[in-house]
DNA sequence: GTAAAAGCTCCAGTTGCTATAGATTCAAGA
DNA sequence: TCTTGAATCTATAGCAACTGGAGCTTTTAC
């Protein structure tokens, strides 16, 4: 049977749509094992590297921070994870992206509260400025 | 007529909610002015520090950054800013917050579909995982 | 053989703070 | 006035999650 290929660490950044930088620094922060090297000090990855980073990728996407993708790749590693413990990682993963959302759709109806309050007209005065300012003003509602 | 009223820097961070370190920090990258010193070099504040302190939380919890807010202070500082400049800050930035919420709006389904797709059981072995493993699989749409 | 491309390490910078350490200064009570 | 104890001072390092550069070596292609 063929070799098993291999890809130097550009070609690997291409495939998995990562950066090299971002590669070299995922090895160094543990989330991709080191791999083998060339006489001269060049990395060699493997058809796992590639989706081991991929998968790293996506969960990135998702929003998942470093931290929650090395319990995931744990999990993985271990080979002991559950479909529960899995599913329950990303429910609250899911949770915290909710939250995000209403906090950023309270901002933004403030935001364009204060920017209905004034004409913007060339007027070297605005209402905007003067809400921020004063103090007696409530922007926000309470919880944050 | 009476002295006008000073506070120190802990007694700032208190009226202002921010954070004494925070204070320090938004004089060092220059969003708040340096203020007088006391002989032994304690801060010395007034009203006027309060009030732009008070106004960059109020711009953080609004989501501007730092350069934004730096923005918009230079408006003010100059004096010479328009209601229409203003307004367009705002805008532009309530718009940042919009594509920001769209994006997490499909991140939430992502991650509720791919959840979806298992039933969180004590089986060693989950589709989430397969998902993002596979190389084959879509997770999110085109722009990004 | 040579030259360009790709890779190497190390380190600094980004944003918006937070948190020490160790020295000083200030305010209030005895 | 002296003495605590709280507040403040500076300087520095750390967090996440990368990104970019300098200055070198290795690999690859012709």
């Amino acid at each position: 049977m063929a070799t098993p290929r291999t890809y130097g660490i550009g070609e690997l950044a291409r495939q998995s749509q990562v950066k090299v930088e971002t590669v070299r620094y995922y090895e160094q922060s543990g989330l991709l094992p080191n791999p083998p090297r060339t006489d001269g000090g060049h990395r060699l990855y493997t058809e796992t590297h590639l989706k081991r980073l991929v998968f790293i990728r996506r969960c990135r996407e998702l929003g998942f921070s470093m931290k929650e993708i090395r319990g995931l790749l744990d999990l993985v590693d271990g080979r002991k994870y559950t479909c529960g413990e899995v599913r329950s990682l990303t429910l609250e993963h899911a949770a915290d992206v909710r939250r995000k959302i209403a906090d950023l759709r309270g901002l933004e109806r403030t935001l364009m509260r204060i920017a209905s309050e004034c004409e913007g007209g060339a007027v070297p005065k605005c209402p905007i400025i003067d809400v921020l300012f004063d103090s007696g003003t409530r922007l926000t509602d309470a919880r944050r």
